[in-house]
DNA sequence: GGCTTACTACTCGGATACTGCTTGTCCGAGTTCAGGGGG
DNA sequence: CCCCCTGAACTCGGACAAGCAGTATCCGAGTAGTAAGCC
């Protein structure tokens, strides 16, 4: 139950973009603004290309760059480009397996145990959704260094 | 990001310890009514011992009995059991790393990204720890078969 | 001098090794029960 | 007939391998920019 590397790595990035503005950025510049391994970054910038959260523009000069605004990209965006999908917690239908299942009917209602966790899921894809990056864009701009740092770091 | 299946295991199996009421029942028992690979169950029964949910008796006749009732007892409560800790989002902290971090000076304020995560998370343990496994109970006692059929799994 | 063309350098993209955790299995310590012997 | 003792079988508990997803890396396909050559 432990959320992957790339989904930190992915927001630090997408925000980063975001400060610096204009063109496309390489996946080499991106990496060393936080001393992460570069062809891995670009492996996580990749899905979120898919997912059309990036738009990546090949050759010299060339990198990624934001495909919409920070308004429109939620954490559950995020979440979902990397991680695949958002769920926690999967069925193996045990209930149906063993001496239990053996003696079961072929049962017509969902699983309770699923039911419950799905309800628990849905709060957490909820509390993703609820949050867009230009919230946290706001929370950072709090300390306008930060900003001034950012876009030094990539003149 | 995915759950343990010792998770799935273990709600199953303080359901069916529940039905079945009396003494206490082995972790082979309780293995075989879903088919499941019985000393890697106990393996799992072992850390609900440890959290307090069950209370474990060696010897022959021995095995897991509840520790508490079913009320009491929520899906955080068996998921921090099992999982350890709740925590889905592990911050690196990968904004004082890198170019970024050697330009920036020692931050104060925690984390913005970290901030909103964790509010994410809370979100989960509340809807996790509003459900206790009475309220799963109820929702099976709805289809009266499978009680029996529990019980009967046991004898 | 301007245009075309070939080259180079840099970018993303996917295929390929390595590590840590989840999953699964095994053997040993401890305890209860049963049976036999003695009082 | 009752009590004690010894043995055995069954339980939990922790230590030991195997499989898989996350982590990290490398090389190839494609493109823009540049420089040289030609008109």
């Amino acid at each position: 139950m432990r959320m992957t590397k790339g989904v930190e790595w992915a927001l630090h990035t997408l925000l980063n973009l975001d400060m610096i503005g204009g063109g496309p950025v390489s996946g080499g510049q991106l990496a060393e603004a936080h001393g992460l391994p570069g062809p891995y970054l670009v492996k996580q910038l990749q899905q979120l290309t898919k997912a059309g959260l990036l738009t990546s523009v090949p050759g010299p000069r060339g990198g990624f760059r934001l495909a919409r605004s920070l308004s429109e990209i939620t954490l559950l965006d995020v979440v979902e480009a990397i991680e695949g999908d958002a769920r926690l917690f999967h069925c193996a239908e045990i209930r149906c397996c063993g001496r239990i299942g053996e003696l079961s009917p072929p049962p017509e209602e969902p699983c309770p145990v699923k039911s419950a966790m799905r309800r628990a899921e849905e709060a957490l894809r909820q509390a993703l959704a609820a949050q867009s990056l230009m919230d946290i864009r706001a929370e950072i701009d709090r300390n306008p260094t930060i900003g001034q740092v950012v876009r030094a770091a990539f003149g």
